[in-house]
DNA sequence: TATGAATGAGAATTCATTCAT
DNA sequence: CATGAATGAATTCTCATTCAT
C-alpha cells in the first residue's frame, strides 16, 4: 500500500519538510503550503503521499519512531546487564536531541498537542517503546537486581517521563544547563538506585 | 487593570467554560463562540475580559497553577521531612486529576500542544511549581537524607516528569491499571529510594 | 425556526443577488464570494443565513415556487371553469418568464441540472405544482368536459411539460418568434381540445 | 481531423464511460480520472480524444442523437400517416429509456445543467430532433388530417417537452406508475386529438 | 458593560490539464 | 500513441475579532 509510492525521493522531501514546519511552528500553525514550499514541491503533490495534513503528522511521527525503535533496540541487543539497558537508554534518548533536534521536538511537543492524536489514535509505536523499558526492568527483577514491589508498567512510565521532560527543558530552553551526559547518567542513576535492593551508594 | 474587574462572575464563568472545552476538545478545536455558549454570555463579553483566545488559555493556566501552588505549599508547610514532603507532593499531584479532571487535562495536554506558548511564554508560575521539588531535594540534601551528587535542577524535572506521565496516563487512557495511590506510591518510593543513601528496602 | 432571522433584509438580498447570479452562470459556474459580492455583504454573512452553497439553491427555489403556487391558486380560485382554468395556468405559467425572467431561469435551467437535486431533493413544491393540473383535470372529468381515458398523473406532466418546453425556448433563445400569449393559446388549445370529448374547432 | 482516428476503440470506450458516470453523478460532479478510470486509460489520454471536460459531453450528445436520429428517421420512413407518426414518435422516444437508460438520463438531465451549454452551444442535433416532429404536423396539415391554425414550431416544442417531462419522471422516480406505452398512448392521443379537425372520440 | 450580527482574511483540499517519459 | 505523476489555480467554508446598538 504504501510500499507502491513511484516517488520515495518526494515523499521523503515532503517528511523532512514537514518535520522542520512543525518543529518550528507547531502542527496548528503550520500551513501545508509553506509544507509545499519547503519540499519543492507543489501543493497538490502533498496529497498524492498523504491523505490529509493530520496524515502527515501521522505518518511522520510512525517514521521516526520506527528509526528510533530500531536504533535503540539494535543497540541493547549487544548488552545483556538490565542496569547498563537503563544508562543506555537514558543516554540514546537524550542523544536523539542532538542527532535530530527536529525530530525531536515534534515528537516532543506536537504529538501531545491534541487529544485527537492521543486519543483517538492508537499510538502502537510508542507504547513499544515503553515496553522497551518495562522489558529491561522485568528483566532486572527476574536476575534478582530490581526489587519485586517495582511495578513495571508504572516504572516504564516514569522513567520515560523522567527523560521527556529533560527533552522538554532542552527543546524549550534556549541556555541549557546541563549537558545531555550528565542528564542521562542523573536520571539512570535515580532509577536504578531507586529499583535496586541496595544503594549503590 | 486586571484588578478593577467589576464583573468576576462573568471572568471566572468564562474561565470555568474555557476549561470545560479546552479539555474537550483541545485549544485549536475550540471556538470562541462554544467557549461563549458555555459560559452563556455573548461572543463580544470575552473580549471584554481578555484579548484574545491565546489569552484565555494563558490566564487560565495561570489561575490553575496559582490554585495548585497554594495548595501545596500549604499541604508541604506542615511537613518537616523531606521524604514524606516527596510522597505528599506525589499524592497531591496525582490527586488533582481526580479531583479536577479538566483542569489537569488542559495543564497536560493543552498547554504543551504549542512551541508558541512553551517558547514565547515564560513559564514562571510552571517553574514555581517545579521548584517546590528542587527545594526538597535539597533540603534532603542538607539534612544528609538525599545523596549529595543528586543534581536537583535534573531531579526536579525528573520527579515532575515521572509523574507527568503518569497523569498523562490517567487522562488518555479509557481503562486505568493502576489507582492513583498506588502509582503515587510507586514514583515517590522510586524517587526517594533513588536519592537516598541507602535502600529503604 | 427560518421565522427568527434577524435580518430579513440581507436575506432577501442575497436570495435576490443569488437569483441573478445563478441565471446568468449556472449553479457550478456560480461562485459563493460573487453571491455576496451582489448582495453587498461579506462571504462569510451567506453562512449566517445559508447552511451551504447547495442550500441556497434550494432556498430559492422554495421561495420562488411558494410565491408561484400563491399566485396561480389564487388566479384559479376565481375561475369556475376548467377549460378556462387550464388557459389560466399555461398564460400564468409563461407570463412568469416575462415579470421574473430570471427567477423563470432558475428554476427552468438550475434546477435540473443535477441528479443530486432532482433524486435527493423530495421536491414537494414542484409536485403540489403539478397537481394543480391533475386537479383541474380531474374537475374536468367530473364535469363531464373531458374524456374519461385521460390519465390525469399523465396529462398534468404532458401539460406542464409542454409548456416548460416552451419557457426553455423562450430563456435561451435570443431571437423569440412567438409571443406568449400566442404560444399559451396553442398549448392550451392543444390540451384542451386533445382531452375534451368533441373538438372545439 | 477527428475522422483519422487510429483507435475507435479507446475512444468509444471514453464515451460509455462517460455516458455511465455522467449519468450516475452528473456532469458537474463528475472526475475525468474517474471517467479515465472506467474506461480503463490513463487520465492524459482522454486528452487525445478530446479536448477538455465540455468536449466530451457535447461529442457524447452528438453521437447519441446521431443515433437516436437515424433511428427515428429509419422508423418513420415506413410509415405514411402522420397520425401514426405522431405515435410511433412518442412511443420510439420513450422507449429509449428503456434501451438506453444511461444515454436518456444524460440527455435528459445533463444537458440542460449549464446555460454554458445551452446558449453557447447551438444545440444543432436536438432542433433537428424538434423539426421532425414539426415536418409530421406540417404534413398532416397538408393532408387535412390537422387544424391549420396549429403553429407547428409550438407543437414541435409542446410535443417534445411532453415526452420529456415524462422522461424525467422516469429517470427521477423509482416507482413508475405507468408503463411507458401507456405513457406514448396518452401523449400521443392527446396531440393528435388536439391537433385534429374532430376528436376521435 | 453587554450583545451578537457582520466581517473577511485565511486555509485545506480538489481536480482539470499538462508533459516528460 | 499512451501514461499518470505533478501541477497550482481556484473555491468553499470557518471563525477570531470588531463595533454599532
Amino acid at each position: 500500500m504504501r510500499n507502491d509510492r513511484k516517488n520515495t525521493d518526494k515523499f521523503n522531501r515532503i517528511i523532512r519538510a514537514a518535520v522542520k514546519i512543525f518543529a518550528r511552528k507547531g502542527f496548528f500553525n503550520s500551513k501545508v503550503s509553506e509544507i509545499a514550499r519547503e519540499a519543492k514541491v507543489a501543493d497538490g503533490t502533498i496529497y498524492l503521499y498523504f491523505q490529509n495534513k493530520d496524515d502527515i503528522l501521522i505518518s511522520l511521527f510512525e517514521i521516526l519512531m520506527d528509526s528510533i525503535l530500531l536504533d535503540i533496540k539494535e543497540k541493547l541487543a549487544e548488552e545483556p546487564d538490565p542496569v547498563q539497558k537503563i544508562k543506555l537508554f537514558a543516554l540514546h534518548h537524550l542523544q536523539i536531541l542532538r542527532t535530530n533536534q527536529e525530530a525531536a521536538e515534534v515528537i516532543q511537543v506536537e504529538l501531545r498537542q491534541s487529544t485527537k492524536f492521543m486519543k483517538e489514535y492508537k499510538n502502537e509505536k510508542f507504547l513499544q517503546y515503553l515496553n522497551i523499558i518495562s522489558d529491561i526492568v522485568k528483566e532486572g527483577q527476574k536476575k534478582g537486581i530490581f526489587r519485586e514491589d517495582i511495578v513495571p508498567g508504572v516504572a516504564k512510565r516514569a522513567f520515560f517521563g523522567a527523560l521527556d521532560e529533560m527533552s522538554r527543558y532542552w527543546v524549550l530552553s534556549s541556555k541549557k544547563q546541563y549537558d545531555i551526559e550528565t542528564a542521562a547518567e542523573q536520571i539512570s542513576g535515580l532509577f536504578i538506585n531507586g529499583m535496586s535492593y541496595r544503594s549503590l551508594s
